[in-house]
DNA sequence: CGTCGACTTGAGTTAACTCAAATCATGTGG
DNA sequence: CCACATGATTTGAGTTAACTCAAGTCGACG
């Protein structure tokens, strides 16, 4: 596929002309990273920023002892390490590749260059950061102000939303990540998935995918309003 | 003071020439609140942003329970609100005036316009979103990584850092609202307190001015080197 | 002097954690 | 095709940080 190709299938270089986006082709470089590899960690001085073009990528951090909350997964087409770039400071997590992936690679200065000169590009990218400090303020809300099967709730159905349908849902990552997304440990997540099923909440086949059973429970659990330990149909073995 | 005046002392105008302020002039208006009224609230439409003239303001998350937690605390010279106006959605959380506060008011068309004409004003934007979800990776990273003494400790030392010396520091707002910035309810804060207290780690006055005694110890509890039940002086009784 | 809000302290509960072990799935080498 | 190593997931048992609820105490203000 043509470089060209790539950047025009960016959003964040959407409504940009062909020129302007052939003005880019001398600044971008293709960078591969294999499954596990780190593509740049926590204090790394912000140079540039990626976006990605195959693959998967998250921005996660790490506390002392180890655990990992991840802050960011990122799919083909979405640009991350952006923030350093603008605030001229270090990245402030790390980034590793989920699988095998192809990156561009941006250079600061060069991208600053072009905002200057483009204001849609400046004005995409302001729509960006924007929609991620959305995502972090809804981040921020699950962690302080929801139990984990809250959150686990409000995650199911945001697949269900995304994937358009109640049945066959796919999880798409595995459950140890997702503990992770969401602020736990696997241990925790699998109780709370098996008390659900109990529960007649969902049904899943253990494999990454499931099914939404009672969806009205489901919203109520991500909106705070029950409890589980309270909620649900008294199924109690 | 003068409206140029006002907008000469933001910083998201930094840059902007006398003929770029003038020009921002008809399209600003002021706002007065009293303390504990409303600016916005989560769900309202973004059609606009706000920057402090004097006063305070919190933004803040409510839970179904009616627990608060605050993303952020803005002073004289700082943006909110802006994030909708870039994303096209609603505002994501409340706002409300923590004492009689004036604030400017931008309405979205006319300074996306003035963005658009204005390069040094997109960068300074981004600038200021950027160090935005900076902060919010903080919090993130708090929340989920650190038990509430480490969080209460990293305060501390940015109070410290911020006020550049250990001895007469002061808080400089209730400890309600900083239970509430921590993620935390004012029971626990309190708790926390009078064991580092006992501790030896810092000296309380009860009133909102503190000292630090330990800092390298206070230092250990934020990176979350140590818990706080093992670590320091067994002073027990 | 009494009221109100902020703060503290005590007692009990609980959600989520740690540690340990069993199970299962997958892939490798023989 | 089997045996085993590896990693992901589940389950059990026990611990704990932080919560809720309740009862003060304290200080500012009218």
């Amino acid at each position: 596929m043509d470089i060209i190709e790539h950047l025009a299938a960016i959003p964040l270089f959407s409504g940009l002309s062909r020129e302007d986006l052939d003005d880019l082709v001398p600044v971008v470089q293709y960078k591969t990273y294999q499954r596990g590899e780190r593509i740049f960690a926590e204090g790394d001085e912000g140079t540039g920023f990626y976006v990605v073009i195959s693959g998967r990528v998250k921005v996660y951090k790490l506390s002392f002892e180890g655990k990992e909350q991840i802050l960011h997964m990122f799919e083909p087409g979405a640009p991350f390490g952006e923030a350093p770039v603008f605030a001229g400071k270090a990245f402030p997590a790390n980034a590793e590749a989920l699988e095998e992936s192809v990156l561009l690679y941006f250079s600061r200065n060069a991208f600053i260059e072009r905002i200057n000169k483009n204001p849609s590009l400046s004005l995409n990218m302001l729509a960006i950061l924007s929609e991620r400090l959305h995502t972090f303020t809804r981040l921020i809300e699950d962690l302080s102000l929801k139990e984990t099967p809250g959150r686990l709730a409000a995650y199911l159905l945001y697949l269900s939303e995304r994937q358009g349908a109640l049945d066959n849902l796919e999880l798409g990552i595995s459950k140890t990540q997702l503990a992770s997304i969401l602020g736990t440990i696997p241990e925790t997540l699998s109780r709370i998935f098996s008390k659900m099923t109990k529960q007649g909440l969902i049904d899943s086949d253990g494999h990454g995918r499931f099914r939404i059973l009672n969806r009205l429970m489901l919203e109520r659990l991500a909106a705070g309003e029950v409890r589980f330990s309270q909620s649900g149909s008294h199924t109690e073995e």
